[in-house]
DNA sequence: TATAAGACCTCACGTAACTGGAGGTTCAAG
DNA sequence: CTTGAACCTCCAGTTACGTGAGGTCTTATA
């Protein structure tokens, strides 16, 4: 093409960065419609539409779908409905990142604990993984249960002492797994319990759990709640655990 | 369907909150694929399909494609791999979210512009939020020139700084398009020239003013600092602001 | 037991923002 | 005048579903 002021579309492509194909497309759905040649039907983009392109990226890296930028465009006082989607846009932006975020802390505590103890269970690590994504309706599910107090201690807890939970819970689960089948009085099993029942009070403190227990739950609820943590273990390993449960609070002479 | 460990597709919706189209989807791609009643072709989730439905949403929310998660689970031993893509996938969500940050503060610069400048000629907007945007593209274009103490001065500024040299910026910009047309030699003109010139020193410091006029910069390389960072001016202003600025440049004595 | 409502089935098109390819036309240089 | 690059249009595919049509199956009630 040559001339200045007027460019091939293989120009213009170059100048600005944007693939030839993306041009085509912003041509077709009307955003940017350069001359065209009237017999060869070639394209002919000018000095304004480096402009005109120039918003658009703008626009688009603002996180604007290329619909509204074609009717943002497409008004010439930008400047008054821009400025009151700004907000809007920075809203969306703002849920985004709060999103990635969330993933990105859970990713970190799934590696931290693969790192510290190796081979785990799928079971387990999707348990793991899926209650840590569900941590904020979890404690929606615990205020609505006028349990407030448990979701102000717990997001007291440094990101420390929940990966040392996260790890707690794991080996927890993976002796569940390896001792099931045993009988429930073993000593070995109840030993875990024990164990296990221990780490819960060191963790949430005496009053919390006795708060948690005492705490009037229906069982519709319950069925709510075990859908938002599953349990990363078979409905047999479920039943056992519960059995040796059972065992060890008459043993040590809980209701 | 009632039986317990037995669930319709509207069921087992309703208990996971997953879609029935999307179940569907699941189905047809391979990922989640239930048993099916021989005669009718009802869909039977059982227990089992909660849980590969748990994986599959987890992995989707730690920001995997639906084929990687089919991958995964076809795979029986999950955590080796998955530590791996973990890190992966890490980094991706680190790029998003530096982005969207961009984006962000990008967009809180232009509000607090528009507050306080009320209506903004959108040529003059644009070219600030293009500029805003490249501004890593325009530090490493002054980089190759050897020109890395400017970048180092820049990075210093406070994000209130940064807001007071837009400011500046459009209200120059508003200027010149008023003022377009006026003899360069016009009082009122060569006083903007030179409230811009004293501006973009104060900001810089006389040492990287004189660096800026210094250095050796080819032509090609202009033309390319130009694409990234588009003037807010048509072609005519631009002559003209630079027809009065060598005009001003003559008078004051400089070179 | 007949019937009607509601749940389920498959098929197929639509979405956003492009990318890629096929097959044909035009331009620029030699 | 030829040839190869650049350009054209049209069609298909991508992701993760949403939506709707039109037909079948189950379940509750009369």
């Amino acid at each position: 093409m040559g001339e200045i002021n007027r460019y091939s579309i293989g120009e213009f492509s170059e100048k600005t960065g944007v693939s030839i194909r993306t041009l085509h497309y912003y041509d077709e759905i009307g955003l940017l419609q350069p001359e065209k040649h009237p017999s060869s039907g070639h394209r002919i983009y000018k000095h304004q539409d480096i402009l005109t392109l120039q918003k658009i990226v703008s626009l688009k890296f603002l996180g604007y779908s290329l619909e509204k930028i074609t009717n943002l465009l497409h008004q010439s006082i930008i400047t008054v409905d821009l400025n009151e989607t700004l907000a809007l846009q920075l809203e969306v932006l703002k849920k985004d990142k709060e999103r990635i975020e969330q993933s990105m802390t859970t990713i970190q505590r799934v590696i931290k604990v693969l790192e510290e103890e190796g081979g785990v269970d799928s079971a387990i690590l999707f348990s793991l993984i899926h209650s840590m994504q569900t941590e904020s309706i979890q404690n929606e599910w615990l205020e609505r249960h006028n349990l407030t107090v448990v979701v102000e201690k717990l997001s007291k807890k440094t990101e420390k002492e929940k990966i040392t939970l996260d790890k707690t819970f794991i080996q927890m689960a993976k002796e569940v797994k390896k001792l099931y089948g045993k009988p429930i009085q073993d000593q070995e099993v109840q030993k875990m319990i024990k164990a296990f029942i221990e780490a819960s009070f060191e963790f949430l403190g005496d009053d919390l759990v006795q708060q948690l227990a005492d705490a009037e739950v229906e069982e519709l609820d319950i069925q709510e709640l075990e859908n938002l943590a599953p349990s990363p273990f078979t409905e047999d390993e479920q039943k056992w655990l519960n059995q040796a449960m059972e065992y060890y609070m008459k043993e040590a002479g809980m209701e």
